[in-house]
DNA sequence: GTAGATGCAAATTGTTTGCAAGAGA
DNA sequence: TCTCTTGCAAACAATTTGCATCTAC
């Protein structure tokens, strides 16, 4: 992503463009295994060696709050980030921590019950499988 | 729930069957608002007044691990838990934490696409929806 | 009698916050 | 300049663990 959209970007969302945001910004756009905040942080640091941990959970908390990044649902104990916006789906595994994502038609928001929208107002709708990775069985 | 029924479900699972143990997952089964470890203990306390909050915690655990209870994704970092096994979906209000259930046709186990099935082991699917809820909305 | 369960207290872990200094618009 | 960010350190909150005691089986 370019520069310059990404400045836009962060200006439309009334975000300063710095340095620390810019990366970790990038960091969860490039990466594609739903990285906990202090991956995100091991990752930035190559670049920003001096980055603190805080500014990352604040950042990637600041993100959340614009839709440009997704807290992962039903993992363990410990967040993590989704950096692509587009609706889809993920796999847990229970054993290693591993998220993947994978598509489904018809389960998208168009297609929930009619009570869901006399519920509230939805932000996101996915489907959550949880289990145990092919790897993790051992196969 | 008849006592001997349960006993033999805790034995059948490997598990004592204690007071405390009783008492947890009858607050489980009962309960439809999906409580926190916290609330549970706070429920289990009028029967049990010296019942400790990690015999909770342990417990849930314990439970979980045997499909008798449920960890519901999604929320805050506070853990929820629901006694109710049977297959179903949650609505997630971001605002105040509650937690509601609702049915879809067409999003069980067996309408997952193939991929998933080679993913591994599936122990459970549910589709998450985020949101606000009718009332933290103001309506 | 023995393995598993409980209570207590202390430890751990992930995450948040107050504050002063620094940097973007 | 003025507000938003950052780094540091301390604070927090949810959950887990070690250990000695107790209890179901």
């Amino acid at each position: 992503m370019q520069i310059d959209a990404l400045k836009k970007l962060f200006a439309q969302s009334g975000l300063k463009f710095t340095n620390q945001r810019y990366l970790v910004y990038k960091a969860m756009v490039e990466a594609r295994d739903h990285p906990s905040a202090e991956t995100v942080w091991r990752r930035v640091r190559e670049s920003a060696p001096a980055i603190s941990l805080d500014t990352v959970y604040r950042t990637l908390a600041s993100l959340e709050a614009r839709g440009l990044v997704t807290r992962v649902p039903g993992g363990s104990e410990e967040s993590r980030f989704d950096g692509d916006a587009s609706p889809h789906h993920h796999l847990v595994c229970l054993q290693c921590g591993g998220i993947e994502d994978f598509v489904m038609p018809g389960a998208g928001l168009a297609d929930l019950p009619p009570e869901v929208a006399a519920w509230g107002r939805v932000r996101d709708a996915q489907v959550l499988v949880r289990g145990v990775c092919r790897r993790c069985l051992g196969l």
